[in-house]
Order: structure tokens, then sequence, then C-alpha cells
RNA sequence: GGGGAUAUAGCUCAGUUGGUUAGAGCGCUGCUUUCACACAGCAGAGGUCCACAGUUCGAGUCUGUGUAUCCCCACCA
């Protein structure tokens, strides 16, 4: 005989049944089962990053429906890896040698790299852990990891491609330079943040006159590598200055008043100092107005030899210095409090330095067309589908990629350079001599590539690209990413765009934008606020499946997820919920009798009704999982399991059951397995070890297939279970009447153990219907006597209930009191009153009955006949009070 | 500055193409410790669906305006 624990244990029972999935291999993907595929990424989390909430949640969400197209016999691969994170491993690293008091320079290139490798071996792993106490049902067979030497070979072999195609070029550029880490970013690892600042006033000297051009500016410090000063053509104040030249001070150069309709004369003084090595406007100007490029600072944003010694300080220290001297010499005007947004490092959080370097940028037009087309066209979809104009307008209005990085982290850039010619060579292996003018004396680019710069081939490349492999032709494209709407434009978009360059096929046709997580002030969960919930930490106190369950039940479909630690405590109920109502079963079943087929003619009302709400749950969970609304999905698991299997259920079943009937027994028993059987699978994907633990006890059903694990067994098929849609209307009635009797129990305040009588008056169908289901009736509602006719006589004191197709009424002597039920009936009277009221007036508007469809008419017609004769028997209950 | 989203019960949210008496979970109140589960059962209270105007026989749902909150994008010194 099975054993059946009192509760479920989650600890005992996880780490057996992964190991045991393990062990059978079901979360394997095989090219050669001839099942159509279904394939999902997962976004590989940084190999530094710890599993938090926003994992925890889009992970699950993919697992289910991973799982879920599983067992509806798919060849599901859901494809784990993680991502090398060039910059964030790079300041790990280099945190950790400081602490040790050296640095990466002290240290070397090979040696730091060494160190970034032993960091990988030993953190890299953590987070895969914590996917395994998860749950997660990914193939482990074939992780991938974006510097294992098959995924840099697809990086080197894009980069040539890219390269001979001339789409990756190098030029010197204005980039978002990180003082702190010391590399160039690109635009979409930068943002912008509001500043309190302030907008200072200065005059610069006109050379040959006593006037002066006044400026206005937030970064003084910049001054020092002016070249121009700029004033809008149109501007009357400045048009005799046009032309003229400056004396820049402190720096002590002449410089140009030039015109540029650039300027906005409204604002400042409408003269700008132009600093085109520092600021991405003047950049533009000085390209245009061919002025020199003056680059006064050092990569850690001091200010360098380009400038007066007394200012080779740090940017900040600098401005104050200048403003200082700019006082001494009496050009300094006013100083005001200014607004602005400032570009910030996404990883340092530093203060971009907008600085003048040389660097490799992929040309981004030619790639990004065939990208924007697929969206247009719904060869790619998004959900929601507003993310789609988000990503159209970032594809629109496309920048190109920098994708070089000053950093010793990563792809090395596969680029030679020659000391004799300026020639650049590339290839897919090292070569050794340049390529245009056969030179030997070439060395290789510093600069590692943008982490991205081998993401972007997550599609690709763990199926072995470029090779034509067959895993390649077999699992791409993927089906749906379910990923962070932060990485649009630096992931989901650029896989689609070399996607569509190397496959002419988008890499998935799906793609779903989880919602972010967020404590219940609706404040992002983040390590410096201190808010975030720990999936470990609830895992251990509520189970793996309370937390799978709990978070996707919270997650819409985008927006926010507003999540507390105590939240979980609901799926822990369910959890619990599912385990009893399994174990109440077991306590029935006896193992020596084989458990029977369904045969409808045998059913009960109870039971068709129960049948027929399974296989509406299951038509809903299909379609709600179609849609990815995921949430929904598991409210109709939760409410089919809760509401219709364990409150009326097994309700209902325990009349059988605890009779004495030996066959009826059995037979109730098979009803309820079965039925059970269905659930544990339709809740599988999302709790996948209670329903494993439970299924695995379970025997086997002759309506059920069998294999080794819940987590391969056939999903139920909406389109094969069985219906029972009118026995469903009909039982549907027999409630109606349980719930009328419980309430006027509840509110005369009879406890429910007090047996009471009940008599109803109902039409035909109805007697019939309440005299097959008298038993069930008598326990659910608690009574000692039911009796039902078409034309029964009111008893003299009772309590009422009148509802749909019914009068019931229980005699109520020694319970009644008589003033709180007349209030309870006058109450009653006015809210039907009220409803009549408004279905009259509707019918009596002519245009109603013209204009709204006959159907729509005719419902009101019958609900008004309703309300009426309900009305009409609440009025004859309450003058019989007084009797 | 541009674009987008949201506003429904104390809280978090459902509410499909306009059409019966606007729903759920949590929380709250009352009754019940009946042998699956008190991590439970049963019953109940609680909503002028942000405001105003409009379209319509009919609006939580569609349109406009306003208000509030949030997000994304953007080079005004």
């Amino acid at each position: 005989m099975t054993q059946f624990e009192a509760a479920f244990d989650p600890k005992l029972s996880e780490r057996k049944l992964y190991d045991f999935w393990m062990e059978k291999g079901v979360f394997k993907a095989s090219r050669t089962s001839g099942k159509k595929p279904f394939t999902v990424l997962m976004p590989p989390p940084n190999v530094t990053s710890q599993l938090h909430m926003g994992h925890g949640t889009g992970y699950t969400m993919q697992d289910i429906l991973v799982r879920w197209k599983r067992m509806k016999g798919f060849e599901a691969l859901w494809l784990p890896g993680t991502d090398h994170a060039g910059i964030a491993t790079q300041m790990m690293v280099e945190k950790s040698l400081e602490k040790e008091g050296t640095s990466r320079q002290k240290l070397g290139r090979v040696a730091f790299v060494k160190r970034c490798q032993d960091w990988k071996e030993k953190y890299g792993g953590m987070i895969l852990d914590q996917f395994r106490a998860m749950g997660f049902s990914c193939d482990w067979d074939r992780i991938a990891y974006t510097m294992d030497p098959h995924l840099s070979h697809a990086v080197r072999q894009i980069f040539v491609t890219l390269f001979n195609e001339g789409l990756i070029y190098r030029g010197e550029r204005l980039v978002n330079w990180d003082p702190v880490l010391q590399t160039g970013i690109s635009d979409d690892e930068v943002e912008s943040k509001e500043v309190n600042g302030h907008l200072w006033y200065f005059n610069y000297p006109i050379e040959g006159s006593t006037e002066f051009i006044p400026i206005a500016t937030t970064r003084p410090e910049t001054m020092l590598g002016d070249t121009a000063v700029a004033v809008n053509p149109d501007d009357e104040r400045y048009q005799h200055l046009i032309g003229k030249m400056a004396r820049l001070p402190l720096a002590n150069r002449l410089i140009p008043i030039i015109a540029d309709s650039y300027v906005k004369s409204e604002f400042g003084t409408g003269a700008v100092k132009i600093t085109p090595a520092h600021d991405p406007n003047d950049f533009e100007i000085g390209k245009r107005h061919k002025l020199p490029f003056i680059d006064i600072m050092n990569p850690d944003a001091t200010l360098n030899d380009k400038v007066p010694e007394r200012f080779r300080k740090p940017r900040f220290e600098a401005r104050k210095e200048v403003i200082r001297a700019l006082k001494e010499l009496d050009l300094f005007v006013k100083e005001e409090s200014y607004k602005t947004t400032l570009p910030h490092s996404e990883r340092s959080k530093e203060v971009i330095e907008p600085r003048l370097s040389l660097q490799w940028f992929v040309d981004m037009k030619k790639l990004a067309a065939p990208a924007i087309d697929v969206a247009k066209d719904g060869r790619l979809k998004f959900h929601p589908d507003l993310w789609k104009k988000t990503y159209l307008h970032w594809m629109e209005n496309i920048h190109d990629w920098n994708i070089s990085r000053q950093l010793w982290w990563g792809h090395r850039i596969p680029i030679w350079y020659c000391k004799k010619c300026d020639g650049h060579t590339t290839g897919m292996t090292d070569p050794s001599q340049c390529s245009k003018c056969r030179s030997t004396e070439i060395w290789q680019d510093e600069d590692v590539l943008d982490t991205w710069f081998s993401s972007w081939l997550w599609p690709l490349s763990p199926f072995g690209w470029p090779d034509k492999s067959n895993d390649l032709e077999h699992f791409y494209p993927t089906d749906v990413l379910v990923t962070a709407p932060e990485i649009i434009f630096l992931w989901v978009a650029r896989m689609t765009m070399v996607g569509l360059k190397t496959r002419g096929v988008a890499p998935f046709h799906d793609v779903f934008l989880t919602a972010t997580v967020c404590d219940k002030q609706g404040r992002k969960f983040s390590k410096t606020l201190g808010n975030g919930i720990d999936p470990m930490e609830v895992i251990d106190r509520h189970g793996t499946d309370a937390v799978r369950f709990t978070a996707v039940q919270l997650a819409p479909l985008g927006g926010r997820i507003k999540m507390a630690p105590e939240d979980f405590e609901a799926g822990g109920r369910f959890v619990n919920k599912i385990w009893n109502a399994a174990r109440f079963i077991f306590n029935y079943m006896d193992q020596s009798r084989p458990l029977q087929p369904l045969d409808a003619s045998k059913l009960s009302l109870s039971e068709k009704w129960l049948l027929n709400e399974l296989a509406v749950a299951a038509e809903s969970v299909d379609k709600m999982l179609h849609a990815y609304r995921i949430n929904d999905a598991v409210e109709h698991v939760y409410h089919m399991i809760w509401g219709s299997f364990c409150d009326w259920g097994v309700e209902t079943a325990k009349n059988a059951l605890q009779g004495t009937d030996q066959g009826e027994k059995d037979r109730t028993v098979s009803v309820l397995v079965y039925v059970l059987d269905a659930l544990l699978r339709l809740a599988s994907p999302v709790m996948p070890f209670v329903t494993e633990e439970i299924w695995q006890k379970l025997p086997k059903h002759p309506g059920w297939d069998r294999p080794v694990s819940l987590c391969i067994a056939a999903y139920p098929d909406p389109t094969t279970l069985p219906r029972f849609p009118e026995a469903a209307a009909q039982w549907q009635r027999v409630q109606d009447v349980i719930a009328g009797i419980r309430s006027v129990r509840s509110q005369a305040g009879v406890p429910p153990k007090q047996q009471l009588e009940a008599y109803v008056k109902t039409d035909t169908a109805g007697v019939t219907l309440l005299k097959a289901a008298d038993a069930d009736v008598r326990r659910l509602a608690g009574l000692s006597k039911l009796e039902t006719a078409v034309d029964l006589k009111r008893p003299g004191q009772c309590l009422a209930d009148v509802g749909k197709g019914y009068e019931t009424y229980v005699p109520a002597a020694g319970l009644l009191d008589v003033a709180k039920e007349k209030v309870r009936l006058d109450g009653e009277i006015a809210r039907i009153g009220k409803i009549l009221a408004g279905l009259e007036s509707k019918l009596g508007n002519a245009s109603f009955a013209d204009r709204a469809p006959p159907d729509v008419v005719e419902a009101t017609v019958a609900q008004r006949d309703n309300m009426k004769t309900q009305l009409a028997g609440l009025k004859i209950n309450l003058s019989a009070l007084a009797d």
C-alpha cells in the first residue's frame, strides 16, 4: 500500500523528483523523435548574477509553456546557458583585485583574463543551481556559454562576414565614455537621469575690441577645449560679431565666432561655446565648420596636459577651478540653478563623458530594414502588442552600434593592424601578414567586443551556426522568446536582425515581454532599497510549487507585478489543498480492486457536471496559454481544482464513499481518480513537484496513459474530454437550491450541524432533478428531509428563499427571528424591485424594442418575468410572516 | 520636447467583438473545530467602474477633453 504522508514536504520531494527527472532524461530534446519541435531560448543570465524574483517569474512562465507543449506531444527544447557579461564580470573581478591591493594593470592582460575565467568557474554555476531549485525543465545537456569555443567561433564568423560586407567599420567618434570602467559603451547602455545642476554665465572678450560675448554653460571645465563660439545666424544681437575672433580666457587661444542655426537665440545668452571633442552637438557643429577638435581629458576624466597646469584635476574639481579663475579675471557673470538630464553609465552609475575615440561600429540601417518588415507584417509578434511600437520606433531611428569595448574580458576584436600601411586584416584564422601590403609586422586590436555582440547570436550559435548542423535546421527558428522589456533593443532587436541576416527568417515568431517585479509600493526591486524578495528564501519557506504558482498568478500581461513575501502563502495553501484532496481520495481507495473506465450511463448528475467543468477548464487553460495569458490559465486551474473539484466534486462524492454499497464506492473512486489524474496533468506545468509526487502514488486509471513521469504524460485535451452540457446546467439548478438553503440557514443563525427540513416548490423538471439529487442536497445543505413538489403548500412559520425557478421553505419554529427575517425580506424586495423597475423601463422604451437585436429583447423579457415571479414570491413570504 | 500605458471593492487585479443583477484572490465580519485540508468549510459586508461631455435603444467597455500616476525615447548649451 502506497504511503500517503499527512503533509506534503517540498524540501524532501523537490530534490528527489528533480534527480528523478534528470535520471529519466525527461527534459532532453531529441532531433530524431519525429515530434514537432517547440523551442524556447532561455535568456542567458549573466554569469555573475544571482537569481531574483524577475528571473523567478519570467523563467517560470517559460517553463510553464515548455512543460505544457512537452505534455502536448511536442519535442520541447528549453535551451539553457549563460552570458560572460563583459563589463559586469570585469567590474566584479577588478573590485576583488582592489581588495587584494592590486589591479588589472599590475596583473597584466593574460593573468587578468585567467582571473575572470576562475571567477566564472567559481560563481558562474550558482544561478544555474538556483534554476534547478526552481524546477526548470531545460535540457542541461545542451547548456551553452557565450565564451564556449563554438560560440566564440560564431562571433568571429559574423564579425568577418559583416566586415567583408562593409557593415563593420572603424571611426573616430564621440562615444559614451565611462570614466570609472574606462571604456566606451553603446547608447543603449546609457540611462538619462535628471540632476540639479547649474547654468553658469561667462564673458569671452572679443579680440580687437572692448566688447564681450556672453555665453552660458552647464560644464565650465570644457571651455578649455573650446574652439568656437556659435550664435544663431538670425540673432540681431550678435550680427556684428559673426566672423570676429574671441580670446578664450584661461587657455588664451583665439577662437572664431560662427553662425549656426542649431543655436537657439532664446536659450541662455544665445551664444554657445563650442567644444567639439566633448559634446555631441558641438561635435556635429565642429564637423560642419571644420573646427579643431581638442581633447582635454584623460581616460579617467581628469583634465590632461592640453590645459594649463592649474586645471589638470578631476573634471568636477577642474570645473570649480575654472569658475574661480574666471572670477579672478572678472569674466564671471552669474550662476543659476538649473535642472538638466545627464547621461549615466548603466553599470558604474557614473556620469558619462562624451569622448573622442577610435571605435568599431556596425552599420545598422541595412540590418534593420528586414527586421522592421517582419514586425510590420506580423511574422514577428509582440505580447502585449504595444511593445511593437517601441521596437519599431527604435528600429526606424537606429544608430550605428559601437561594438568595441576597452576591456580585457570578452571576445577580442579579430582585427590586425599593420605597422607599414593602414591595412586592417581579419579572417577566421589569425593572420600572419597584412592583407594589404603583406607586411608581417601586424598587431591585434587590444579591445574586446561588446557582450551583446555574442548574445545576439543566441538563437544561432548554440545550435552550431555557422555550420549547417542538423540541430540548427531542426530547432531554428525557435518559437517564443520570453524576456524583459528593458532588453528589447539590446537583445531582442539585435537577435532579430542577425537572425534575418544569416537565415532569412526571424529567430522566433512571438516575443512575450514580462512584467517588472516591484514591491507593494510599486518600486522596482533594487539592492540599494533592499526591497527585493530572495526566491531561495521564499522557496525555503513555502516550497517551489508555491513560489511558482504565486509568481505567475500575480503576473498579468505586461505592466508591473506588485509582490510581497507574504503573497506566497496563497500558493502554499493551494499546494496543501491539492495534497489533502488527493490524500482523502486515497483513504477510500482499495488497491485490491482495479479502477474502472468511465461509464457515462452510470454517472450521477453531479459527476457529469464535474466532468463537464473539467472539459471547460481544460479548454480555457489551453486558450489562455495559447494567448500567453499565463496568469489567467493558472487562475482557471486554481478554480477548477479548489472550487469545482474540492468544494463540489469531492463533497458530493462523500455520500457514496461513506455509504455501504461497495460497487458504488468503487465506481465513485474511479471517477474521482479519473478527474484527479486530469487535474494533476493540468496543474503539472505550474506545480511540477506536488503533482508528480501525488501522481506517482496514483494507480493507473484506464482512461489515461501512464509514462514514467507526469512531465511527459498527455495533457488533457479539451477536444476529447467528455462533456455533459445539459446535465451541467441541471446540476447548476440544484446548486442554486443548495446555496439558497445555506444562505437562509446562515442568516437565521442556524449552526451547520443542526439538521433542517426543507420544502421546495418548483417546476416538473425541477422536482425530478431534486429527487434524483436528494442525498446530495441533504448532505450539502444539512437537511434531515427534503420534499419537492410542483404544487407544494407553504408550511406555516418558515424561512424562505425565492430564486430563479424555485421557492424554498424551511420550517423555522423556534429558529425564526421575525423582525430579522422581515428586514431581510424587505431588503430583497427592494433589491429585486429596483432591478425589475429598470427592466420595465427598458422594455417600455419603444426604441429598445425597435433597435435592439431580438435575442436581447427576448432575454430581457424573460428576465423581467423571472424577477416578477421572484418579487411576488418574496411578497407572499413577507405577508406570511404575520401568521 | 516626443511617444506610450494605466485609473474598477480596503489591497492586487479580471472584465473578450457595447447587451441579463460588474467578478476573483487576499484582507475584513459572522457561524462552524463534522474523521482530506482551520493552510479548512459555509455565509456575508464592501463598488456614483477617476471627472465632465458625446455617440447609442443601451457605455465599466466606444469617442473627445480634463485630472492623477507610471514607463520609454530625446543632443537645447
